[in-house]
DNA sequence: TGTACATCAGTGAACGCGCGTTCACTGATGTAC
DNA sequence: TGTACATCAGTGAACGCGCGTTCACTGATGTAC
């Protein structure tokens, strides 16, 4: 039942709809979202484009799939990220995150993209919403373990959770569309993400620990 | 000579380059960047669709043109958040460069959109990369003078100008795509934004300076 | 003041293309008896 | 072990659409003399 390759030419594919979210995956990597048709995916795979109706609906469909999948990736690369570090320190734990969410979005830029592009999605397709909220979980879990840590007043916990996720969601966004790296001269991203999330989680739960500690 | 509407139905528009600009903008916002078409813009401002290509060449022509003039109100908006602030101070410089970006951003989010895909862009365009050069001076300017009044120490600047670039660039992306608004339940985007940019600067920047005093 | 001419601004028909969706269909598979 | 039948997987032709680009064109404007 893996994604191999079809067993000779069948006229039943086997894994049909796993091939063509790969084949998805492998338009938007060499051309972006917007070459993603129906018709070229089914190309790719060697199928009538009738078919990937009949998996997928529409092409609202194929997308809202592919955009889910990503969000699951996504969650496993944070997760993996989590765990090589020391998962009992809260302050670690959102650097982990940040570089995990870093390190997924340089991994797989194009869908990283496609993710956040509502235009062509299903919003309220529930597996697609269920893989958002894993995803976003990671980054709550983290941020409460501060709080609990005392690293941060839960006055602060919304501030400092928006700030940490649009630092990595911005670094990854300028990286991918190659602004950044010409700018500052550099061409180590995940080097880069670890400095400016180090930078962030040392300047700013140190300090919140300090205010607090002065307010209590 | 202004975007006015054209006097009654002249052969001669008067400024057809200046109206189709703003119907691309228009198209922008109501449905993104993907239904932008030579002949939908055209058929806004009620011209032929050669017209368009008459004065922009083609497709990409104009969209690059469109994106440049983004930079252009971008940097507007950032130097204007800038004097309004404290004008001699670098973090505040800073900080208000972080809200102009952010304001610009949610002001037109989807030209912001628009601006960091290269899809269809002319990327070597010199009006074009004139005017992104002029929107990241404001922020050079801004570290470097946190660099020279003892804010920054020199060998931080480039992290520092870094994560501050991608806190705002995330923040704005995040709210225009509705994520970071639902998940914190706030609906006042430039007030999360000031917190941000306030949270962030007043921590890294402290931080930094202490540092500097300790090593000095 | 008039005339000739170059230049600029905009037209409209034609082209070929790839697309999403629909539809009636056929081939393969599994299950009940 | 065989047969009937429902269900699932995939086909292929047809549709109408909007698109970008090309081309030869006409109408308006300005400038030189």
């Amino acid at each position: 039942m893996a994604a191999a390759p079809p067993p000779a030419k069948a006229y039943h594919h086997g894994d049909l709809r796993h091939a063509m979210l790969d084949a998805v995956a492998e338009v938007v990597r060499e051309h972006g979202i917007d070459h993603v048709s129906l018709r070229e995916v089914a190309r790719r795979v060697g199928v009538s484009h009738s078919a990937a109706i009949h998996h997928f609906g529409n092409k609202a469909g194929l997308l809202t799939t592919f955009a889910a999948q990503g969000y699951v990736d996504m969650a496993e690369s944070v997760l993996a990220s989590i765990s090589e570090a020391h998962p009992d320190d809260g302050p670690a734990m959102l650097e982990a995150a940040g570089r995990g969410y870093v390190r997924f979005a340089l991994r797989e830029p194009e869908r990283f993209q496609a993710m956040f592009e509502l235009h062509h999605l299903k919003p309220d397709d529930p597996v697609f919403t269920a893989a958002r909220d894993t995803a976003y979980s990671l980054l709550s879990r983290a941020i409460g373990r501060c709080c609990d840590e005392g690293y941060i007043a839960p006055a602060d916990a919304g501030t400092v959770g928006a700030a940490a996720w649009s630092l990595s969601h911005g670094l990854a966004g300028l990286w991918i569309s190659g602004r950044l790296g010409a700018r500052i001269g550099r061409d180590d991203p995940e080097q880069v993400a670890e400095q400016v999330t180090r930078l962030f989680v040392n300047s700013v739960l140190r300090r919140t620990r300090q205010a607090r500690q002065v307010y209590e």
